[in-house]
DNA sequence: GTTGAGATTGAGACTAAGTCTCGACTACTG
DNA sequence: CAGTAGTCGAGACTTAGTCTCAATCTCAAC
């Protein structure tokens, strides 16, 4: 059993949530993608797969996925919501490029810092931020 | 005829499109809220008037003023889109109280100086970008 | 002032992405 | 092993916005 596993039974199970043959399917497909996807390529993905899940299971086990902290949901602005996988990562944000929609995702501690600021300023209790930053990268200029 | 109200027709004339009342209707309607507000909210406030502007036109004119820097399409992370005037101010961002919905605005020159260096370091070109914080505003902790 | 080309309009069909419902099913506790 | 919740899937529904197309209107040219 990997950690990632460990870690998603131990939270459902604190929370009085079940350890299902979909929610493990889900995880599993999770854990096999690179980089950001969307819930209906997840969907895609285990369609094919035995057991299988509904689309309706796909969402509710993301969500559960991204409240034990596995897997990250992030709005890179299109209409879909984004998630990639969180195990072991630092937060980061993203520069989406407008021409072949690649994604690079950068840290910066002294933008985070000047936020914090930004923050303690408007006595604002931040929860999460998004920041990202849209254009053209190297290859698309 | 307002600042706005010539700076829409130039827009339009520019682009070889025409003046309707329904465009009229639509500009005066968005001078006359305060604020950040959805495309529904300035549907449901034009639809009592006269000339009045079906849904499609409200989409639609909302481009165009948002093409001519005159509104400005806001991201904050719901389902649907934000507006607000843009006319004579400066480029901000948002704090998003997650209690009452409160939306304060920032604006940090520092922050937009170390985004422009995150951007060289990838040799990308940032054209647009959205950086928001959530959580919960003074009255609401 | 009239005209005609082409832009614009509104009603409503359509789409995308996700949520909800509910009867059947199943994991887990005792 | 049984009972009780939690969970499942199919598909109806919702939301926010886009698209279609026939009827209408704007505006430049006369």
């Amino acid at each position: 059993m990997s950690d990632q596993e460990g870690r998603f039974r131990e939270y459902l199970g604190a929370k009085g949530l079940r350890i299902t043959p979909e929610r493990q399917a889900v995880l599993t497909a999770v854990l096999g993608i690179q980089g950001h996807f969307t819930a209906d390529q997840l969907y895609l993905r285990l369609e094919r797969k035995n057991p299988r899940a509904s689309r309706a299971t796909v969402y509710r086990t993301l969500e559960h996925l991204v409240g034990s902290g596995l897997v990250d949901k992030v709005d890179l602005g299109g209409q879909q919501a984004f998630y990639e996988n969180f195990y072991g990562r630092e937060h980061h944000d993203h520069l989406i490029c407008l021409g072949c929609g690649e994604i690079i995702e950068f840290t910066s501690r002294a933008i985070e810092e000047l936020q914090d600021s930004v923050c303690r300023e408007h006595q604002f209790e931040a929860r999460s931020h998004s920041h990202k930053i849209l254009g053209h990268c190297r290859k698309c200029h």
